[in-house]
Parts: C-alpha cells; sequence; structure tokens
DNA sequence: ATATCCCCGTTACTAGCGGTAACAACAGTC
DNA sequence: GACTGTTGTTACCGCTAGTAACGGGGATAT
C-alpha cells in the first residue's frame, strides 16, 4: 500500500510545478508588464494553456499567486522598518523609505502589483460593487498600518476607526507620492521622505500664509 | 461660393455627434463599468463601430475624451471648496468632504476614472515606463494641490518641491481612505473627514505611545 | 444639370485574447 | 493486465479592439 507515500510525492511534485510556472509567469511579468498573455506565460513555461489553468484555474489566480508573494515580501520588509527600536519619526522615515526603495528598485513589479490589470472577479452582479478594485496590496497594507497604529498609538476614544483610517489614508499617500516621482524622479529619495515625514508630523498645520490672497 | 458657411455648418454638426457619442458612451459607462465594450457603446448610440473610431481614433481616445468631462467637473467643484473664504482647517475639512460626496453619489463614474482599465498609450517601449499608470485624474489633482500650497503656503526654502510632494501625498491619502470607505462604510463621511484633518493637522506627533511594546 | 468631392454609415473581416472540451500518453495501484 | 489519475496536447468557442471596403446623400464647382 504505498497510496500515502505516493500521493505524498505527487503534491510535492506538482507545489514544485507550480513554483516554476510561477516564475516563469514571473519573467514574463517582468520583461511584459501586467498585460502579459497566458499564451505567452505558458511559452515561457514551455507548456500549453491548459496547464496554467488547470494549476490557477483563470488568468485572475494566477495573478494573484503572483502578487501575494511580491506583497509578502514587501510586507516584511515593511514590518521589518516599522519594528525598528528607535524614535516613531525615525520608524516612520526608514519604513517610507523601505516602501520607496522597493518601488525603486523593481517598478515593474511595483507597476504590477498595483494595476493587475483588472484581475480576478469579472463579477457580472450589476450594481455599485466598487470595493476591492484598487490593488489589493493598498488594501492590505493599509489594513496592517492600521492594525499598528491601534495598537501601539494612544488615540483616546474611538481610535480603531481613526487608526484604520489613519492607516489607510498614510499607505495612499505614501503610495501616490512614490508613483509620481517614480515617474519624473524630481528630487532625491531622502527629501521626499523626509517631505512626506514633514507633512505627517503637522507641519501643514504650523507653517504660516503667503501674503496676497487667502491662504491655503 | 458657400464653402466657409458649410465648412461651420458641418463642423458643429460634428462636434454635436461628439457631444452624444459621448453622453451614450457615459451612460455605458455607468452601467457596464469600465470595461464597457466599443460593441455596446455604439449600439447604445444607435450606430456601428468604426464611426466610433473615426470619431475618437480608439478605446483609449474616447476613454480619454470621456475622463476629461468628469475630471474637470469634480476639478472645479475641488476648486470652489478650496476657494472658500474660510480658516484653513476649515477649507481643508469642505474640499476633503466634495471628493468624497463625489465619489460617494457616484461611484460607477469615480471607478472609471481611477481605473481606466489600461487605456490609451499601449506604449510598446520597453524598460521603465512607469511614469503615467495610476489613473491621470490622481496626477492632475495632485499638480494642482501642488500648485495651490505653494502659492498660498509658506514653507519655507525648497517651497515647490515640498508642495509638490504635499500635493501628491494629500491626494492620494484622501484617494487611498475614500476607495476604503466606499467599500465597507465603516463610519460617516463627516468622521471620515475629520479623522484624516486630524492626521493632517499633526495628530500623529502628538499621540503618546501606548504602553506594551515600543511605539509607532 | 452634371460631375466631384467628402463625410456618414454600413457589412464583413482580421488578429488576438481568456477559457474549455476532447483526446493521447504515461505513472503507479489493484 | 485492467484501472485510475495526472500531464500534456490540439483544436475549438465567444469575445474583444480595430480595420478595410463599399454604398449613399448632400453640398460644391463648372
Amino acid at each position: 500500500m504505498e497510496t500515502t507515500r505516493g500521493a505524498e510525492r505527487q503534491r510535492t511534485a506538482a507545489e514544485r510545478r507550480r513554483r516554476e510556472l510561477l516564475e516563469a509567469a514571473d519573467r514574463v511579468v517582468l520583461r511584459d508588464g501586467p498585460q502579459a498573455s497566458m499564451n505567452a506565460i505558458a511559452a515561457e513555461a514551455g507548456i500549453t494553456k491548459p496547464i496554467l489553468y488547470r494549476h490557477f484555474g483563470d488568468k485572475g489566480g494566477l495573478y494573484r499567486a503572483l502578487a501575494k508573494r511580491h506583497t509578502d515580501a514587501l510586507l516584511s520588509a515593511l514590518r521589518a522598518a516599522l519594528d525598528a527600536p528607535s524614535e516613531r519619526r525615525e520608524r516612520v522615515e526608514a519604513t517610507l523609505d523601505t516602501y520607496l526603495a522597493a518601488i525603486e528598485a523593481r517598478p515593474q513589479v511595483y507597476r504590477f502589483l498595483m494595476h493587475p490589470s483588472d484581475d480576478a472577479a469579472p463579477s457580472p452582479e450589476q450594481g455599485f460593487d466598487v470595493g476591492r478594485h484598487s490593488a489589493p496590496l493598498l488594501r492590505r497594507l493599509g489594513e496592517e498600518l492600521g492594525k499598528v497604529i491601534v495598537e501601539r498609538v494612544d488615540l483616546g476614544p474611538e481610535s480603531e476607526q481613526m487608526a484604520r483610517i489613519w492607516g489607510h489614508g498614510i499607505v495612499g499617500m505614501m503610495h501616490a507620492a512614490g508613483d509620481w516621482w517614480l515617474g519624473d524622479r524630481p528630487c532625491s529619495r531622502e527629501q521626499l521622505v523626509r517631505s512626506l515625514a514633514d507633512l505627517l508630523w503637522g507641519r501643514l498645520a504650523e507653517a504660516g500664509d503667503l501674503p496676497g490672497g487667502q491662504g491655503f
């Protein structure tokens, strides 16, 4: 009765295959961007389409699996920066810098993560399904940051609601500024990090109005 | 020689037609979301595809024309809120609220503006063309806000750079928080607005650490 | 009046996409 | 040796964006 051992071996073989396919998909996405076709990915992996579909269900499945790898990697790097033993402002700057360094190092990956090209659920459900459409990575980062805030910062009553709002807000700030910065590169990474941290540290409230017309 | 008058009339007729087509496209996008097909739009307008292509070049052209209308409308509403004669904090809150009210009122439009479904330039240029991929609306809002900040807020030296960074950062914060909020609706709009304004007003810097573990 | 030109509109097509059905070949199990 | 499950194939479906190629009608020029 070799059933269990055989099944085991088969399972691990399937998992290894799955990893190979993911790596091939990775290469293609890195080369062709998020609109890489299933045909191209299959060709890169040296096989044909139906195998991909057997492993991942549909294109959304493959992309979700692919995104999870990168998201997990980025998330753990951010967690490390967020857990460093230093002052709050320093940690915030380190986290911003970690994120920006990551997207700077591999812009194609970043682009794929943020723009899965209308992945997953085609969801023929009409009506207002406006949730989930922005990249899942942003949502996840926002939720995680919200958790960190609620458990470390004293925000008084209603702190949980506000912490989640702040989590998503700060992540969005980081993302939008990073996206813009990555396009034109108008300044150094350090300056960007410092400016964003300044914004979070209330410099907008402290700054005086400029003469001529009402202030901001 | 009726040449000029004839050409004139013809031009205005073409422009009226174009507006009609855009309105039909608007209805379809509002109903089907950003993945509305050219066939569906043509059918809604009561004509066939090639006419659309003659008017707008390609799908990206149509979507850009469509997006410009909504973007302009939203932008002018935001400008009005930003120019109100009151205190800075109040103006910031009013602007946030205007944006959130807009996306709340017509989520499908909002979704279309943010996710043009890989529009426009297929740009076969490989390499790092990571600019421009996030919705043009966000970029435009960020730039506009940056301009407003640089001309109204006293940020000392390097103020222009910092103002642009802040513009994109604040817009991104607003967008991400709004997107998340629109999905789960975890709180009222007022509360969201107040929390985001609090964040911009430096409450993160002022808040104390919570006991148990390092602070944020 | 006739011929010219230009624009609106059509039908019919291409190439490529995501996804699937049907079938072939090989493994290990009974 | 028969059976079963996995791995792989080819050939197809329905859809999409986009494009000829052609027909008809109204204004213009002679």
